[in-house]
DNA sequence: CATGGGATTGACT
DNA sequence: GTCAATCCCATGC
């Protein structure tokens, strides 16, 4: 596996990782949610250009870029497309596979579905904070994998972008559809959707 | 240097 | 349903 397989287009690997894991620190979850940002909309941080904060955007593909969300919460995206491009794959939910038991205390929550269902939840379930962002996610600390061959493909829904206020309307945020682990369920106009 | 705005979450009415 | 917590960083003076 190498970077190279991050450089396509973000809306097309926004819904490829779905299905991939995420392991850091003996943690890991497998991804059900996720959504593209580029820095043609408004809505990416990147749309600005390039600054101190958005470098690990435009950089290359293949890296975390994580940033902190009010205050409080890191969250975590995979930069992709070309360097100079500035663009990345926000991870919303995992399903957790391993260390179930080292989330709960770090989350001070008992029920599965309640670990990783949201950015900021899978980021402290799995430890990640700042220090992170701009680190290899393929050979680095954080690892992502791509699923099995033998994996089933299932059903994903489409819908729009979540706590967003510009570019609303982008229809860029992409579920395992019959997951319990989503970090909300869709409206009722939004989930029938497939892309199997 | 001061200000304002979040890619959220959990507690509370 | 409402709302506050809290910090990074872009922007503007």
């Amino acid at each position: 596996m190498s970077a190279r397989l991050f450089a396509g287009p973000v809306v097309d690997l926004a819904r490829e990782l779905v299905g991939w894991t995420v392991a850091y620190g003996g943690v890991s979850g497998r991804i059900v949610e996720t959504e593209a940002y580029h820095d043609s909309e408004p809505a990416c941080h990147a749309y600005v250009g390039r600054t101190r904060r958005t470098e690990v955007l435009f950089g290359p593909p293949g890296r975390a870029y994580v940033y902190r969300s009010y205050g409080i919460h890191a969250l975590l995206n995979v930069v992709v497309e070309p360097e100079g491009v500035g663009a990345a794959v926000l991870l919303r939910a995992l399903e957790p596979l391993d260390g179930v038991e080292l989330m709960r205390m770090r989350r001070g929550l008992e029920r599965q579905e309640d670990l990783c269902s949201g950015p900021g939840k899978l980021t402290q379930a799995l430890a990640i904070d700042l220090e992170l962002n701009g680190s290899d996610l393929i050979g680095g600390p954080i690892r992502l994998a791509p699923p099995d061959r033998s994996a089933d493909r299932v059903p994903m829904a489409v819908g729009t972008r979540v706590g967003i206020t510009k570019a609303a309307d982008l229809p860029w945020r992409f579920c395992e559809a019959e997951s319990r682990f989503v970090s909300r369920p869709w409206p009722p106009g939004d989930r029938a959707r497939r892309a199997a």
